[in-house]
Parts: structure tokens; sequence; C-alpha cells
RNA sequence: CGGGGCGUAGCGCAGUCUGGUAGCGUACUUGUCUGGGGGACAAGGGGUCGCAAGUUCAAAUCUUGCCGUUCCGACCA
């Protein structure tokens, strides 16, 4: 009977005052003591029915919105085949972070990943007519990564819940309507689950494809860097966001000079010493690619971004040079490495802001010296490429040119793709067109990381007590705590009532009927983050009042005990 | 893959240097008192000290190997 495992006694609630050392974000550490998940290995966890809870409900929100943009739900196995992933060739590219298993036939299998391969499959053995189409499958099912490094709980677990979703069309617009379709059911999910969030622009990575966005849940603690426009509605990963180089090179003033900086490496020493803004300095990044040694200029304050970087021409594959080669082909250790004066066969790849300055400062290749005055045309030549390969920085301008970029950090939970005949292409995935004619679909897909965003939804909602649940997430809606529940039948009779009442209105509500002190109840709901509480004490019961609090309020407010069902059901809304 | 740390009760830790009865806090059990923010007192239960080999009269402690885990770096829908 469900409504007994609404009550404290006879649920299972697994509270702990002290985190596991390992756990260093909040929302792990928090997790772990509200007793949702438990840790049977690294990037394993199990959902205890505390958690699940929650995780049921996110997905429910999840399923929900994709039912109503017309997706439909079906269930693909974990376990593949590698004959499949040999098809497009990812039994190699997806390499070590995919699981690989075998059977007792020594057939080999993987626990899988992603499912493009096993749904392309079905489309082509299912889909032969234009008519059939589009279509747009889903499904909500754990997946398997041998991530380099677990951590963080359940936000960068190996084993994980995901709702993917993948779509076929016959022509390029339909494919971008259901993107669009998609992109609006991501933004209702993420409403809904009360979550601060922004859609950006995206690397489309291992996946593939042509255009895509990822969905982020704003937190400081987040893993990607955005950027994004106050002014419009730009926003992009800062994996990828342009950084425009404004205005024109001013004409040299200074000569160009050797000065002495015996210890200074790094361009932040390099410009104390110098007394001038790190702002004037460039520094040379030495890489190697297919045999050919480059020089990456950036100005000192500025970082490299390396997946910018492996879009340049030439670089796909790049690696950073040893210490061996800078000195084989500068003739100087690294820290006092520059551009001026390379041999011919240095490629030298200069970032679009550093093709913009004059009279710089730079390594003087020679060491425990630098180069002041420093300027293209003059003492080196122009630069031979000439690219954005920095990641912005607070204050950049806008790439649409209508105002500055800002920065946030934010936890990846959805992304949406274009992936274009990729995956149909080569498992020759095709339908009849009007005029009989074999065609390749093209495809989308669609992701969530369901489990990812309970830990999300925690990092942006918790306080010095716990966990701070959106209502729509929150394992019960509403707790009961009755003080002196096992001594008082006034208490006793009034909670039960009360507890009665709202499981029949339909309302997610936890008896706690345990014999524990209020202390613990009240310690133990809030860190679980449960958004509303009722007290039910004989102190008020005299006066025919009860005692109801919100989760992220400080003050309680008495209500009159005939009226807090319809009360608690106006907050509910 | 490279470098460091850590493996002792469910969780958090001491004990290891200097070998000699395995400890503390918390959680758990029982009882009494208590009863509006993780209460007090008392009495209990719970451990192959990660695994294996070695040194020794004797190993949580010393040696070697392995395993797990974690942090940093490289890398990554």
């Amino acid at each position: 009977m469900i409504g007994n495992m609404m009550r404290s006694s006879q649920f299972f609630i697994s509270t702990q005052k002290e985190a596991p050392a390992d756990a260093e974000l909040i929302s792990h550490q928090l997790m772990v003591r509200a007793g949702l998940i438990k840790r049977l290995g690294s990037g394993l966890y199990s959902w205890m029915p505390l958690g699940l809870r929650v995780l049921r409900k996110v997905e429910a929100i999840v399923r929900d919105e994709m039912n109503k943009a017309g997706a439909l739900e079906l269930l693909m196995p974990a376990v593949q085949p590698r004959e499949l992933w040999e098809e497009t060739g990812r039994w190699a590219v997806f390499g070590p972070q995919m699981l690989k298993i075998q059977d007792r036939h020594e057939r080999e299998f993987c626990f899988g990943p992603t499912h493009e391969e096993v749904i392309t499959d079905i489309a082509r053995k299912e889909i032969n007519s234009y008519k059939q189409l589009p279509l747009n499958f889903y499904q909500i099912q754990t997946k398997f990564r041998d991530e380099i490094r677990p951590r963080f709980g359940v936000m960068r677990a190996r084993e994980f819940l995901m709702k993917d979703a993948y779509s076929f069309h016959a022509s390029h617009e339909s494919l971008e309507n259901t993107y669009q379709l998609m992109h609006q059911a991501y933004s209702n999910i993420f409403t809904r689950l009360g979550l601060k969030f922004r859609a950006v622009k995206a690397d489309s990575g291992a996946i593939g494809g042509d255009g895509s966005q990822e969905f982020h849940v704003l937190a400081d603690s987040g893993e990607d860097g955005l950027a994004y426009c106050e002014q419009s509605d730009y926003a992009a990963n800062v994996e990828l966001a342009e950084a425009i180089a404004v205005g024109e090179r001013v004409a040299a003033k200074e000569t160009m000079q050797e000065v002495d900086t015996p210890k200074q490496t790094a361009c932040e020493d390099v410009a104390k010493l110098l007394e001038i803004g790190v702002e004037r300095t460039v520094k040379a990044i030495a890489l190697m690619a297919a045999e050919q040694f480059y020089l990456v200029l950036l100005r000192g304050d500025h970082h490299l971004n390396e997946v910018k970087l492996t879009k340049v021409a030439g670089l796909s594959d790049f690696r950073f040079a040893t210490e061996e080669e800078i000195r084989g082909h500068l003739n100087c250790p690294p820290g006092f490495i520059g551009p001026v004066g390379v041999a011919e066969n240095v490629k030298v790849i200069a970032d679009g802001t550093v093709a913009l300055m004059s009279d710089f400062v730079c390594g003087a290749n020679k060491p425990k010296l630098h180069l002041t005055g420093v300027n293209f045309g003059r003492d080196l030549a122009e630069p031979m490429i000439v690219a954005d390969v920095r990641n912005v920085v607070e204050g950049d301008a806008s790439p649409d040119g209508k105002g500055k970029l800002s920065l946030c950090r934010g936890v990846e939970v959805g992304h949406i793709f274009q992936l274009g005949s990729k995956y149909s292409q080569a498992m020759n995935a095709t339908y009849l067109d009007e005029e009989g004619k074999s065609q390749v679909m093209e495809m989308g897909c669609y992701g969530i990381g369901v489990s990812r965003i309970v830990g999300a939804a925690i990092e942006q909602g918790n306080d010095d007590k716990g966990i701070i649940f959106p209502l729509s997430m929150a394992p019960f809606s509403v707790v009961i705590c009755p003080i002196g529940f096992h001594k008082s039948d006034a208490v006793k009779d009034a909670a039960h009532q009360l507890y009665q009442d709202l499981l029949q209105a339909g309302v997610d509500v936890l008896l706690d009927d345990r014999a524990e002190r209020p202390g613990v109840m009240f310690a133990e709901s809030d860190l679980m983050g449960i958004p509303h509480r009722i007290v039910v004490g004989e102190r008020g019961l005299t006066e025919g009042q009860v005692e109801y609090k919100a989760r992220q309020q400080t003050e309680a407010q008495n209500v009159n005990l005939t009226e807090v069902k319809n009360y608690i059901l106006s907050q509910l809304n």
C-alpha cells in the first residue's frame, strides 16, 4: 500500500552527519548525506528509495514533454554488438571510453555509451518510404562511459541515466523543424524543473554533425565555461565562442630592444619586471602537427583554445612540442621563445588579437632575454596565419556586434545536434522519395542527462542545512512533523487526519511518525530538501493551529488546522 | 598514461615514524531521563587493520609485489 510508504517509519531514511571525504562538490556531499545515493564503486551509484523518487520525477517530466513534442518512446538494448560499431568506424574512435565486453562465445560487445548505431539500424530496416518520415524516437536508458576521471557523484558518473532521442527526415527543412521543436521541448523541461538554465552554441565533438546547442544549468561549480551577451541572445560554450579582434594596429613607436629577464619565463612575471601591463606581452606556444613545427602567438593574458586550434588547417591532430623539439627548432629553452628571427620552417600562427598589436614584448629566442618594442612587418614578417585561437574573456565584443560578452559556468544537462547524414550514410539508412529514388535520411539527435540533472539542481539549490529542491523534483512535496506523536492522541489524530486529507488530494506527503525528537525531524527534512513542512504540536492544537514553513524561508507561520489543507494546496498551485 | 596521497567498524578519523592486548567521534542495540533544531547518562554489539608473500618469538606498524581509491596533469557527448 503506497500510503504506508509515505510514513517515515515505513520508508527508508538514511541520513548522515558527515559526507565521505572524497565528495568535493556540495551536491555530491548532500546527496550522500541525505541518503539519495550510495556509492558502489568509482562512478557507480545506487539510487536509494529517496533518491529514486527524485530521479523518477525528473524522468516523468522529460517523458511528458518528449511525448508532447511528438517523440515516440522505445527502449534499446544496453549491450550492443561490435559489428554495428564497426560500420561507422566508432569502435575504434570511441576508444577506451567504451566499455567492451565478451560473451561466452567470445563475441565482442560494448555496454552502450550512446545509441546512434542501434537506432540507425532500426531505421534502415523499418523505414522504406518518405511517407513514414519524419520520425522521432527516444528512450530513457542507462548508459556507460568509462570516464577518465569520474567525479562529482552523479554529475560525472560512469554509469548514468540518459534520455536520448533520434529523429529521421526526408529533408533538411524537416530536420530543422524537429530540431527547433526539441529546442522548445528542452526549454519547457528545464523550466518545469524549476532550474536556471541557458541554451548555448556548442561544439559537436565526437558525435559529429553540423548545428548543435547545449543546455546548461547555471552553477559556479560547472565544468563548462559559457559566454553570453546581456544585450542580445548570443550565448556559446567558451570552447567555440568567437573572439572578435576589434580596432586597427597602431603604428610602431618604439625600437626593438633586448631586455634581461633572468628568471622571468611567464608573461605575467615579465610584465611585472618591466612594469607594464600583461596585455602588452605576447606568449608563444610551440606545437607539432604532421611533422611540422608551429608557434602560436597569444596575448600574455589570453588562454589557448584547443578546440578552435584543431579547426585551423593542418592542426587537427596537433600536440604540444617537447622541450627537445623546442630547443631543436629555436635553439632556445622554453620560457624565452618568441617569433622573431625564427627559421623558414617554423610556421607562425597569430591569434587575431595579437595580429593587431604593436610595440609588444615577447621572448627573444635567447636564454634569459626578452624583446620589447616588437612590431610585425618591421622586426619580423607578418604572421603566416591569423586565426581566432583563444578563449574569449569577460568584456570581449559579442560576435553579433550587439554588446559585450559576460562569462559564467554551467553544468551541461542537454545537447541537441543536427547530425545530417553522418550515420545514415555510413550505415546505408535510405528511403524512397516521391520519385521512387533512393535517398539517405537526415538525422538529428537530442540528449538529456537525467541523473546529472539531480546533481545540477542541488548545485543550484542548497544552503547550510541541506538541499533545497524545486517542488517539481522534490522526493516529497510536504512533510508533516508531529511533536509527541506517540505521547499525545490529539497530536496523533490531527497529524493522521491531515496526512489522509493530503494523500486524498493527491499530494506527495510524508508523515514523520517516528519516535524522533523534533530537532532530528527538522534537520532531516531540511537536509532532504522537502519544500513544505507542517508541524503539529499540542501547544498549537489547543488554539486549533498548526505551523507551516517553506524550506527556503526562515520564519514559520501559524495556520488554522481547518484551513491548512487548502493552504498547502494553494502553495502547491 | 605521468606524478602525488590514502586504504583501520556504515561514515569521519587516531594509532604506523620507534613491532608487543585495535582505539576515538558518529551511527546502531537496550534501559532511564528527556521532548520545538541532529539531547543526556548508563550498559552493549560490530574489525580477516585492502590482498599476497617475506623478515621476526611477535606485524595495522618493517620489506616487496599486487589491488582498490582519490587528487593534480594530459584527455573528454
